[in-house]
DNA sequence: CCCTGCGCAGCTGAATGACA
DNA sequence: TGTCATTCAGCTGCGCAGGG
């Protein structure tokens, strides 16, 4: 790929607004979080990249140098090896697909395209399946080390059920979600919908609230599955959730309007 | 004491131009 | 003709600092 201004790159963005960029890049900035996927060194190089990607939503050829700089000059200051380690395990992630390009035949700058929002858990599930493999396999002979002759014969075919799920998802969710769903990945994903979803509306900070509203949606979705097709599961709930957050906070609007009257 | 996060230094690849 | 410098990104090893 030869390199180039900005414009050559726009049609790499995959966002129609800075609008759209900004609520998927919102919704990464959660999962990061959540799962601790980033130091705060780290999440301070990929804010600074994603502000010099507004011209094209979501698409930036800013050099490291510049980036750094401009971190430099906020006072947020990071280093190169900072920011490569973030680029590594933004990539690996599927948060950034990075584009190398091409000057007179040298190297060239690199372009940055921000991707859309897809759940952490899905892209880390796909790279950590060996390493989950291994940690299976220390648990089995942990846990019974007369079978460990046997341990190569059906060491892949063991499957995670809810037991295995995420502390940070409460017990009343898991408790009602098995029912449906065994598998510990589908919960997690759920509750992460539900995180999202309370975050987009400022939420976060109210668990009791998160969890009712996670519960009833939860509710609603299993009886939509029951009497109607319904394509995608995980789409279904966050529109249920994203409705119930609005009708709270339109509610709560409401009371303070009439306290103030 | 160990682990994690971080910064620094140095090396590599690639084509070309400058200079002795 | 051969050597070195340039430009930019990627990677690795080392040492330091802070927290549990």
């Amino acid at each position: 790929m030869k390199s180039g201004n900005i414009e050559t790159f726009a049609h790499y963005s995959h966002f129609n607004n800075v609008r759209l960029f900004n609520n998927a890049l919102e919704q990464w900035l959660l999962d990061i979080h959540q799962n601790k996927l980033l130091t705060k060194s780290e999440i301070i190089a990929l804010k600074q990249l994603s502000k010099f990607a507004c011209k094209y939503p979501g698409v930036s050829n800013v050099k490291i140098g510049t980036l750094l700089s401009a971190c430099f000059e906020k006072g947020k200051e990071i280093s190169r090896s900072t920011f490569e380690r973030m680029l590594r395990k933004a990539k690996a992630i599927g948060l950034i697909n990075v584009i190398n390009t091409m000057k007179n035949g040298r190297k060239g700058h690199n372009v940055y395209v921000f991707l859309p929002y897809s759940p952490v858990t899905d892209s880390l599930s796909n790279q950590s399946e060996v390493l989950k493999d291994e940690k299976i396999e220390v648990l089995k002979e942990t846990v019974n080390p007369s079978e460990s002759n046997n341990k190569n014969n059906n060491k892949r075919t063991i499957a995670l059920d809810y037991e295995f799920v995420s502390d940070r998802v409460p017990q009343e969710f898991v408790s009602l979600t098995k029912y449906i769903f065994n598998d510990f990945k589908v919960i997690e994903k759920l509750w992460s919908k539900v995180s999202i979803a309370a975050y987009k509306h400022c939420y976060e900070n109210d668990p009791t609230l998160i969890l009712d509203i996670g519960l009833s949606s939860l509710k609603q979705l299993i009886r939509a599955l029951k009497v109607k097709q319904v394509r995608d599961k995980y789409a279904y709930f966050y529109g249920t959730l994203i409705k119930k957050f609005q009708d709270q906070y339109f509610k709560e609007l409401f009371i303070l309007g009439e306290s103030r009257q």
